[in-house]
DNA sequence: ACACACATGTAATTGGTTACATGATTTC
DNA sequence: GAAATCATGTAACCAATTACATGTGTGT
């Protein structure tokens, strides 16, 4: 485990809840931090394979009659030592790829309606995960008023709100700078090679 | 080409300035869309490759007496109406991972001072990046005047602008809540297993 | 009967970085 | 003479998604 980070979510979750199978896990994930972080199962089974080979965690077969198959896993105190370990590490920031920066960088080379269409799908966007991220700080407070994670948690979704706010207004901005062009526009401009 | 974007940043890149070489494409993406969009020349090559062999690009040896050799890129009609193809094409938006919000949604299994540092050297970054971005922004300016593309490249930078804005008071906020956390904590806060 | 949620995994493929390999020219 | 920049490319590796493959239990 070098920098697969799949194995750090893992035990994170697993520091909060143990007793998790794969398929919990990924559920979790999606509920959880799902608005900036993903796993699929190509990532989550191997990754559970190499984790417990580690020590870093260990599975009981669960086989409660009138259930499918399930294998749960629960955090070692190793795995809790190397969550530790990499909490601490630095993080690394890649730069974000944003295809939508990009085909407004190049928007000149297509009539402004094409960019209009992709800000305003972007702000339908922006407006659905709001109102989910809104949902999910209310119910979230509702039911952790008494747990330490909360405020950690709470930290990760004022982030996402405030970004998702600044997004939006940018967008109106953004709208009204690509209107004023397209009324000023020809509909197809001439491309403009060597420009520079 | 798929959805291999690298091939259309090429494309894009060229329509805009034409005779560049892999070595100008990849200093020229560092240096305009370099903070939401890399690509590094392990991509770049082999794209430019498939671009000519697709008939999208055209290639000429630049032979210049006393210069390195060196072969320079331009787009053709047909890599042209690629480009306005690809436009036109719905963007993809993939909820972009970040480490740091997954370190702190873990926060509560270190010490507040793990996420207090962590905070703080993402602000670091911040403040940087918000200086350099400012500074494209009015070198941009002053060098584009007349450029018809100006418009299309400030509204990525203002959105750059805006998400640092935000994240910068949110990162704020942030140090405020884990400080008055240290206050009140323990140094080691004990794992808390098993608190759904 | 059908659809949906539960449950586990593997294989193929893609997308991408990093390291390697090489060499010329310019600047200090 | 050394270091930085210009210049081109390949190979190895890693991270990750997607498709494939399979089966049970529950609700309508």
């Amino acid at each position: 485990m070098r920098r697969n980070q799949t194995g750090y979510v893992i035990l994170g979750l697993l520091s909060i809840e143990s007793n998790q199978s794969g398929y919990d896990i990924h559920k979790t994930i999606k509920g959880s931090v799902g608005y900036f972080w993903g796993e699929s199962y190509g990532q989550i089974y191997p990754a559970l394979k190499r984790l417990e080979a580690e020590g870093l965690i260990v599975s009981s077969q669960s086989t409660s009659a009138g259930r499918a198959e399930r294998r749960e896993y629960s955090i070692t105190p190793a795995g809790h030592k190397r969550l530790e370990e990499w909490l601490a590490l630095p993080f690394r920031d890649d730069p974000p790829r944003n295809e939508l920066l990009l085909k407004l960088f190049f928007g000149r080379e297509a009539p402004p309606s094409v960019s209009i269409k992709h800000v305003q799908e972007y702000q339908d966007g922006l407006r659905r995960l709001l109102g989910i991220l809104l949902e999910t700080e209310k119910i979230g407070r509702a039911r952790n008023s008494d747990n330490p994670n909360l405020p950690f948690w709470m930290l990760t979704l004022t982030f996402g709100v405030a970004q998702i706010r600044a997004a939006l207004e940018w967008s109106d901005s953004a709208l009204a700078m690509l209107s004023s062009a397209e009324a000023a526009a020809p509909l197809n401009p001439p491309p403009a090679e060597n420009v520079p």
